[in-house]
DNA sequence: CGCGGTCAATGACCGCGGTCAACCAAAATG
DNA sequence: CATTTTGGTTGACCGCGGTCATTGACCGCG
């Protein structure tokens, strides 16, 4: 905990800890409907009231929640030097990000997520947002593989990175709306190789062929 | 109107026809959200209660005014003989179906359409359904395509015709999210050049591709 | 025509997400 | 230490989506 805190401040992120546990505790036990923000509000051992101070809506925590993704980005990208090419590091990334989805967000979170993205008017869109590390850590890779070669090089590696995205979060999307009615993992890994890479790839004008010898 | 109708039934119809027209006006007028379900019955000159007689939801009449694209889509696909290839055709029903959503449809609509299939437990889900005429269509096109070498044939056209709504889905979700942050039509005839056909068309010299290298 | 059964219509009611004016302990001021 | 200011805390309250027991007009059958 930060030292220049007065005791009031200590005291209220104490609450909000209090109120954000209680609330993933809740949710997690009788699902995001079945809880009331009252619920969460008696079990933080607080007033209803509080929670607003904390947080805008009841999704928020589904947000807040969401965020810790990000260091698992940024934990698994010490990873990626292990893979040889830019492709390989593309598919393994997709596997990981995809399992830890499956796994450990769940489709009850994902699906709260993708509403609250959509019908929330202000709230800061995290599953668009090109300032977030999933984006640096994408773009970099292909920024990686323009310079070997294997991907296009007509297209700023931004907009390569926003298309790998944009088209992951199709996958994301039909996982939520058919609420959990395929192996995510499965079908994301094979998305990715039958439309992210075909369309990410430099096109084998004649012979082109990307070196895909093991490191 | 139906022949053999009893008083009551036409009565009935009358009322849910009613309720779906001052529902759509007053949402066209103020919005969703600022349109309550009295509202919507005040306007229709019956009860609250009426309304969920017909509709299970406020936003199932979003739901409903959507199926109206089925009648476009089915309207639209008489104009299909008029490309030369399948190609064309896929592009230009993109632009027409672009087209629709952006200038008909609307982000808001889209919005609630998106949000009301991600959350709602039961509801048929328009956007993912394969019975729906959108796959015929669609289907039908990447059949000629692969008939004419200019589609890959590694896989059945059902499934082609998957990877090209679900890709599209993803345009749709980011400008509902974005909030019509970016033009839909240029983004998404784009997108289908860029990412779509790529992915769908025959790959110039090998239909199958290496598998992944073993560790 | 009369009568039992049906079903659209109704509006009081409920539960929950979200708001807010008031409160008061802790911090800042002198 | 006395006084003012700040900001976390509170719970009554509001509005709206959705429910349901009740009503009464209409149906079909004898």
């Amino acid at each position: 905990m930060a030292e220049g805190m007065t005791k009031r401040q200590e005291k209220a992120k104490g609450t909000k800890q209090a109120i954000f546990e209680a609330a993933l505790r809740l949710f997690r036990e009788k699902g995001f409907d079945a809880v009331t923000v009252e619920d969460i509000a008696r079990e933080a051992g607080t007033a209803k009231g509080s929670f607003y101070t904390y947080f805008r809506t009841k999704s928020d925590i589904i947000i807040e929640e969401f965020r810790a993704i990000d260091g698992f980005y940024r934990e698994w990208s010490r990873n990626l030097k292990r893979y040889g090419g830019a492709r390989e590091k593309l598919v393994a990334f997709a596997r990981a990000q995809l399992r830890y989805v499956r796994d450990k967000v769940g489709v009850a979170t994902l699906k709260q997520l993708y509403a609250n993205n959509i019908l929330q008017p202000d709230v800061e869109k995290v599953l668009i947002d090109t300032g977030r590390y999933l984006h640096e850590l994408v773009r970099g890779v292909m920024e990686e593989g323009q310079a070997s070669g294997e991907f296009r090089t007509d297209l700023p590696p931004d907009r390569l990175a926003l298309l790998h995205d944009r088209s992951f979060r199709s996958v994301f999307l039909d996982w939520a709306i058919s609420n959990d009615g395929f192996d995510l993992v499965k079908e994301g890994v094979d998305w990715c190789e039958t439309m992210v890479l075909p369309a990410i790839e430099r096109r084998s004008r004649e012979a082109e062929r990307a070196p895909t010898s093991p490191a």
